[in-house]
Formats: structure tokens, C-alpha cells, sequence
DNA sequence: ATTGTTTTGCAACATATGATGCAAAAAGGA
DNA sequence: TCCTTTTTGCATCATATGTTGCAAAACAAT
């Protein structure tokens, strides 16, 4: 008997993900919230709580949808795989509409909110392990040393062409640190 | 006549400096900095104008601040100089209370303010330019090719780094990355 | 149609904070 | 000592924004 909701929760947090991703934390109002969705402050409120409760739960959308990339482009793993991926990267076509010119919601919310909340700092941390597992599981495949180090240079160098990406607001400004990565990775054939 | 200054520009300056570095642009309020330099807010904004103004100062000294360990760093340029530059990453100390803790002033303030001022943009790509140069330099100096992707992928590098740096708040987390860069640099001593 | 429950829109509140008006205080010269 | 000018401290303003109170509206079951 009660009232239904009128609009779909996951739908909204997708959109909301969207300006969160674009304008940062701060800089999402929750007028500007309703102004993208359609849906109320009021309702919004009600249903997603707090401005950082709504913020957790759009990071996490945001990991899920990362790691359907991630299992993607590693689903084979190898070095292969790495620089295939860095490749990809590296041939990314400018898109100044595309969301992903803002680089990537993780790497610039570590910036932007200095100390993190416990739980938001949780999901950055897992999105983290996300990456750096994918990556390591991918030197282990080909039987690479200094795996732990080189994972974590991976993880580093990626988060290093995101910034390059979000500073220039355009996805191909990471290009020629991917070149150099892809070569370095396939570099590690041999040793 | 008039009533002398109670304070020396060049060190309030620097105060607020630490304060906007480990703190952020946002976070840094006209209270806080009264609290941590002395000097009033009134007298504050008598000085530097308004908090945008002020900021445009600090990154200037900043940048001034980081030429001169550049040009110590690359006083003879080579790639022995870059691969030493990385190996001090790599070695650095963790020290929770030196501010370099923080990161860098200039990668937290590009990803804090999406979109920057004119003064404040242009502040940061002197930085960047800065370094790109001096990477540019000890390309050339040791006739090394690609310079111009070698020096963006050891720009790209260095952000990637001092976002790891900034994450951990904890300069070691820069090392592992910074030991894979510094041996990508010295294999290129052949190419 | 009536009723019970939730949703929703509107308005208002609380708070933080950059900015400023104003008068008293300081300092140096005459 | 007095006067002029700048600085400084205090209180206040203006504004943005997360949050909430409240009552009307919407919906489904009976």
C-alpha cells in the first residue's frame, strides 16, 4: 500500500556517478544532483542518506564497473595482456564529451578528500588491490621476477598517466607514457 | 608616518606555504592560517588579497623552492643525473612530519581545483615545464632518442609516484616505482 | 471510495567560511 | 606632544550548502 518510488535507484546512482566523476566531491551540491537525475534532495536523502553515505555507494559502483574492464582485458593473463592493455592507452581517441577525460574517480578522490573517511578509504584501497592483482597475477603467468615491485610500478605508472589524463582533460594526453610502459613491460620477456 | 608591518611577508608566506601543502586548498581556511602564522586575518587580506591571490603566492614560492633542487639535481645533465634522481626516491626516508609527505603541492592542487584559475593553470604548467625540461636536457645531453615521449613518460612517472606519495602520506610508498624507473632509464644508455 | 503508508516538494535551518566595515591602536615625523 | 597614515582586532555580513520538518500528494490494497 505504500507510495512506490518513481525512479530506479541503481539508474540514479549511475547518473549521480557521472557528476561525482566530472565536478569531484565537493563540487557535486546536491542541487546539481537534482538538476542531473531529476530526482528530489528530498528523495535522494531519504534514500541514499548522507552525502558521503551516496558517495560510497557510487564508488563502488564505480569498482564493480571497473573490474568487468579489468577482468576483461586480462582474462588471459601475461605480459602480453599488460602491454596490451597499455597499448590501448596509448591509442585512446580524444573524446572531450566522454566522462573518462575527467581520468579516474578513485585517483581523484584520494586527492581531493585529504583524510578519507574509513569506508571511503576502504574502497580505494580495494580498487587498488584490484589493480595491482591483476597486474601481478599477469607477471606470474609469464614467470617475471621482481614481481611485487613491478606490480607496484605498474599500479604507480597508471595512476601516473590518469593524473596526465585529468589534468589535460583529455585521455589521450596519456599516450606517450603508455608507449614507454608497454615497451618496458615487454622488455621484462627476457629477464 | 604609517604604522610598519608586524610581520615579513616572505616568511608568512612560507607558513601558509605548509599549511595549503599538507592541507589542501580548500581545507586551509583564513582561521587556520591565522592560527598557524600569527598574523591576523584582516592583515592577511590587507596583504595578499583575496585567498586566490594569496594561493597564486604560495605556488610561486613553491615552484622557486623546487627549481632550485632541480637545478642541483641536474647540474650535469646525463642520464646518470635522471637515474640518480630516482634512486634519492627511492631511498628516501619516511619522516610522517616532513610536509614532502604530502606529496606535491602542485599535482594535490590540479586534482583539488578541477577547474583552475588562469594564474593558478598557468603556475602549474611552469612547473611542469620545469621539469620536463631538465628531463629534456639530460636526454639530449647522452644523444638518447624519443626524448620528447622519454621526458613526458619521466613527468608522468614522477606525478604517478607523488600521487602513491600522497596516498600513503609516506614517501617511501614512491620507492618500488621509483627502482623500475631508474633501471628503465639506464637501459637506455644503449638505444 | 477509503485508508494507510511512503514519497516528494517546498521551505527553512544550521553552519562554515571568505570577505569587509569600523574604530582603536601603533608608529614615526614635525 | 600631536598629527597623519597604516595596521590590526573585533564583530559582522553574505553566501553556499548539507540537512531536516512538515504537510500535501501519490499509490496500492481493501
Amino acid at each position: 500500500m505504500p507510495r512506490p518510488r518513481g525512479f530506479d535507484e541503481t539508474e540514479v546512482l549511475r547518473a549521480a556517478m557521472m557528476v561525482f566523476w566530472r565536478d569531484g566531491y565537493d563540487a557535486t551540491t546536491y542541487r546539481a544532483l537534482e538538476a542531473e537525475t531529476g530526482v528530489g534532495v528530498r528523495s535522494m536523502h531519504n534514500t541514499f542518506g548522507e552525502k558521503d553515505r551516496l558517495f560510497v555507494r557510487v564508488l563502488q559502483l564505480y569498482r564493480g564497473q571497473a573490474e568487468e574492464v579489468v577482468n576483461g582485458a586480462f582474462a588471459t593473463p601475461g605480459l602480453a595482456a599488460i602491454a596490451g592493455f597499455f597499448d590501448a592507452m596509448a591509442t585512446a581517441q580524444s573524446d572531450a564529451g566522454d566522462v573518462s577525460a575527467a581520468g579516474c574517480l578513485m585517483v581523484n578522490t584520494v586527492f581531493e578528500l585529504g583524510e578519507m573517511p574509513e569506508e571511503i578509504a576502504a574502497e580505494v584501497a580495494a580498487y587498488r588491490a584490484m589493480w595491482r592483482d591483476a597486474f601481478a597475477r599477469s607477471l606470474e603467468a609469464d614467470g617475471v621476477d621482481r614481481q611485487e615491485e613491478r606490480a607496484e610500478f605498474l599500479l604507480g605508472s597508471l595512476w601516473g598517466m590518469l593524473s596526465q589524463i585529468r589534468l589535460a582533460r583529455d585521455v589521450a594526453a596519456a599516450a606517450p607514457m603508455a608507449r614507454i610502459v608497454s615497451d618496458t613491460v615487454r622488455g621484462w620477456q627476457a629477464g
